[in-house]
DNA sequence: TATGAATGAGCGTTCATTCAT
DNA sequence: TATGAATGAACGCTCATTCAT
């Protein structure tokens, strides 16, 4: 839970007046942090001056230290979206493999954030709706990738069964907890490529 | 994130002066308000009070608030992996299913303390080890009684596996996702079945 | 060490947008706490209300309660030795008289801020590394001052031995020791006349 | 201002159910745990605890933290005179500095508990006057030891301002500033044997 | 829009002291 | 006399947020 100065880096890059680019900057070094710390460990503070602005600033680009949560939530799963799409659609020999490993990769990266997601999503309204439409859009875009793919579309309580699942793994592998409990990462890694992009009913 | 005063319920008049009511007043003081607002939501003195005493008295039983939340852990995980063994090792139709609504029942009574272990596995290095040390212990736990049961033991990764779809999907259910995603709980309920107390190499 | 309502008086009414006012206003009110209740009968809480602002302020002002007293000594320093240099510097009759008395005068005026000082260098690396900074500071700007005076420089051991000793004897009248034990104290003070600014190798 | 483990020595003793002896055991334990951390760094379980007892016991022999203190100054304040008179009243080459020397291991062997005697003088008043009390004892003591020895007996101021520097230059060789100022040791040494039971006016 | 000093409720923790046993 | 659990006021410090500029 203690501060480093790693935000260092970005501080004093001088006031941006480009609202656009404060508001980047800001969500930037708060997904920086968040994903470092957590979003308990996080001061609204020093995201302002991660980003190099000062504190006040945070606060005309966003409400409050959920909204700014919320934003880095929206940006990460939008990507993880796309670059998933992306592996979905590709073509060719080692499909699935490249597609866990893009899974795996993202939550790798964000590790540390969606535990915070997680533990707020338990205790906080708008995470939890934040979350629940997330969710919803992710299941819907799987049935959709499925049948665009000529496949018999699974059931949603199928599809959401692998997400989960796909989730788990990836976060035991990416937390370290495969090699703690003494499985090879590999051997895990194969039960990761069976639940991912599966033609099932 | 707010206080209320739901725990005045518990308030008592006058110390106890066995210290091992104290103590067990205490952590089941902190599991209750863990797994209403959170490891951060809560804070020492209020489990004190909610616990009968004033906040020194927390300082006499526990080093820290940390301290007491991996107490909590700990009893929460004993008690599940008991009701779980007795579980699996029972017989008779609907054997499985009595098993999966045992651990969904678990579930649902720590959804919030399991969100916050999550969320501070992260990012404390203690818990971390705490959990891992749980997990391991669960794994083991499971390949021992498939051993016991005369059945093939499974490898670590396919138990540990299991293990993680398993608790994601009951906190899926716990936590209202199915319904709110528009899965019917009965539907995921059998995806559980499927995946609990399994025969499976 | 109870706490009074004195510091009342110092109450403002409202932020004081200037920072180096505020920081100036948090000193002042520091040295005056520290001089009357000693370091640890002093709550930083307390030095922020005196100084008409609220807890919080302290901190974006000080990093903690040491830097102020750190700071309070250094100004403290700084304002002795300048008075002590004008009168070293000044001639005339009684001019040892007068510089007597300047010393006496620095140590009734801080007497409690003082004893302070002594207990926390005993038991604080920072505060023993500043502190012998100042000695060290004091004892060349004593042997400087004989020297543009055209005497002989005395040795360090000399000068700090004098150096000790009249603080010693101001502490002594400064608390009132002096008379306490029975010695007049215009006796005491000729024997600190005596050991002041004096021409000796 | 670190707790270590040092006292863990004196523990588990088991109690000891002659009054007289807890009570010595309490107040070496006491002497020992302020000339570390000084007053305010030690608190009463802690001296319990090191000399083998629980914190309710140090509250049948003494009523507050303060009345030990003052029991351990007492002791401290009667094994220097003794040992000064001893070496006061010897003969023979290096007589004085045999005296300094003495005076000179007691400062150090007390350096911090002197510090924060300094420290709680400034602040309470019953330290202030048991310290008073002593100082008057010990102005006396040197006064008759002169005239005892047929000279002709100096003033109190003298004998007081004496005392005085001779305390000062133990506290300052004690504490080892001599040598962070950069004076030699036994020059100061020097300094001091000339101070101390000397024949004067 | 950006500033940054100020806010103030609150947190985790300490410890001299009490008191029922 | 000794115990030791309990007390509770207080402390140093934090940080999301405000607001005058």
């Amino acid at each position: 839970m203690k501060r480093d100065a790693t935000e260092a880096t970005a501080r004093r890059e001088r006031k941006a007046r480009d609202p656009q680019e404060s508001r980047r900057a800001l969500v930037e070094a708060a997904a920086q942090i968040f994903n470092t710390v957590g979003y308990f460990g996080t001061d609204t503070n020093r995201i302002a001056r991660a980003a190099g602005y000062t504190p006040g600033t945070f606060y005309t680009h966003f409400p409050d230290k959920r909204a700014i949560f919320l934003e880095v939530y929206q940006q990460w799963v939008d990507t993880e979206l796309n670059d998933v799409a992306a592996q979905i659609q590709s073509h060719g020999p080692g499909r699935r493999e490249r597609l866990a490993k893009t899974i795996l990769e993202h939550h790798r990266r964000w590790k540390t954030f969606r535990a915070s997601l997680r533990a707020l999503y338990a205790v906080d309204e708008h995470v939890r709706k934040a979350r629940l439409a997330q969710r919803l859009r992710q299941v819907e875009a799987l049935i959709r990738l499925a049948r665009e793919k000529g496949r018999e579309p699974p059931s949603k309580a199928r599809v959401y069964a692998d997400l989960l699942a796909v989730e788990m793994i990836c976060d035991a592998i990416a937390d370290g907890d495969i090699k703690a409990i003494g499985i090879r990462e590999t051997e895990m890694f194969q039960v990761l490529v069976e639940k991912v992009g599966r033609p099932r009913s």
